[in-house]
DNA sequence: CTGTGTGCAAACACTTTGCAGGTGT
DNA sequence: ACACCTGCAAAGTGTTTGCACACAG
């Protein structure tokens, strides 16, 4: 899918920044960090990272990825995801690798709904495992 | 449960700090940071409670909470869980209120098992709910 | 007395904000 | 042309480290 039409769709101005972020994450599986990103990418400023993750955390095309790492993680939103609910629900599992370090997230494992003592309100649910992974394991 | 006898089973030396941070964990149902303890401890460097908490979660006195606000959270162990698994096994829920931040832990809720691809070893399961607490909803 | 704990200073890491200038449409 | 995006500088917040001194056992 055309990265310049997909920012249109969502009422963004095309620009290098936009593009390589967003195609950054359409290469990785793992959810990515601010600073994994400066990492990879040389062309725009620490800050313009920040500002473009914010604003496609806004707009849905990002989600946040928890995480004991210390820096706020996202990855992708699935276009499944994103347009099954108006809110962003997304239920789904996360996995850390504590040997690599990645954290994926895992569509194929289904979330049992929780139930909570009457008066608790649940509008997300964050599922994250911590393990070691497929690939580390078979190392 | 006395504090001082309680520092000396897990090898640890009693000091005022030691003494005021484990009993705001006490008296506290939410999970704390090193920001909100610093805020109602005054007796004590701002080193000396990082320093303690990292102390007291290599002693699997506190564990880490998930949590999205920026700073690391802790909250006190129960007893029976530790001593049930050798490995610390937090697998309970731990709620976060939108509206007044507090996360606490939910022991009454039962976490079913999540089955992954063959590969993954899952050694930690973390889950977080976020929504309107019962005290929040009242008010 | 000895090893551990603490305070202070400093450095480090992550994130946000303000402003001036550049760029996509 | 105009609104929006970016870079730079600076400041704010959370966390770690080194070293000398203090104190519990």
């Amino acid at each position: 899918m055309d990265i310049k039409s997909f920012l249109g769709k969502h009422k963004l101005r095309h620009t290098e920044s936009r593009e390589e972020i967003l195609s950054l994450f359409a290469k990785h599986n793992a959810a990515l960090s601010q600073p994994e990103i400066e990492k990879s990418i040389h062309s725009c400023d620490r800050v313009t990272i920040y500002r473009t993750l914010a604003t496609y955390l806004e707009k849905g095309i990002i989600h946040k990825v928890l995480d004991d790492s210390g820096s706020a993680k996202y990855a992708l939103c699935r276009e499944e995801v994103c347009r099954k609910t108006h809110y962003h629900s997304h239920d789904h599992v996360h996995f850390k690798c504590n040997l690599c370090g990645d954290t994926t997230c895992i569509d194929e494992v289904y979330v049992t709904p929780f139930i909570l003592p009457e008066g608790f309100v649940i509008r997300e649910v964050n599922v994250l495992l911590q393990g070691e992974c497929i690939k580390c394991n078979r190392q």
